[in-house]
DNA sequence: CTAGTATATGTCAGATCTGACATAGTAGCA
DNA sequence: TGCTACTATGTCAGATCTGACATATACTAG
């Protein structure tokens, strides 16, 4: 991994574990952030299409303002079920879903 | 929801909220399971055609064969996180991910 | 400036998920 | 039959995530 990509994501509250890639175990841990960084960018996209706040968007799913904000922000304490569901709230189809994933 | 379908996932443990869809509020919840399923059958399907087993699978990321098992089982509760994690320690791209998320 | 609206960030008790373990079931083979 | 490898299911203490709340920041409009 690049190493200024890593403190990018230091930043944000990830810790990154050692250069297993090394042990040709991996890429994989990188692959999941950057899935889950992409699923947040998706939603904080989306949202706005759609001209709903977080307010609104958390109250439809019953969560909060806090987390819908968390979830955008790419904190590594939220859950992809929870990015995920927020997604689906939006009416985001599966096509769209795999579109937000594969957009690179 | 249709009774027939409803019944199948209440027999894997999911519990089905109330009829929200009378309310105009969803078939979130609904695309939420289905995905979860999705990804499920994706991820043995993938596994097999690896030729790993559970207990290889599990080690290699760090779980355990009962989890695994859960996982391919569609049991609720796993998080979307593992079994994503799971897909990707076998490799999947994004790609392919998105192709198990479509594919219906 | 003040008020209103939207978003960001930190905290925490309670809810949910996790790996580990035990155990049961299944399939193939000698 | 026994033996081996693989998978399924249940349980639980400890780890992680959650909604709620407080508070801070940023931007507009009056």
């Amino acid at each position: 991994m690049r190493e200024g990509k890593r403190k990018k994501l230091e930043a944000k509250g990830w810790k990154i574990g050692g250069p297993r890639e090394l042990l040709g175990l991996s890429g994989e841990e990188e692959s999941y952030i950057e899935l889950r960084l992409r699923l947040a960018e998706g939603l904080k996209a989306r949202r706005k299409a759609h001209g709903v706040s977080q307010i609104e968007l958390a109250q439809a799913m019953r969560s909060s303002q806090s987390r819908v904000a968390k979830m955008e922000a790419g904190d590594p304490t939220v859950s992809l079920d929870l990015i995920v569901k927020s997604l689906l709230t939006l009416g985001t189809s599966n096509r769209e879903l795999a579109a937000i994933i594969t957009r690179g």
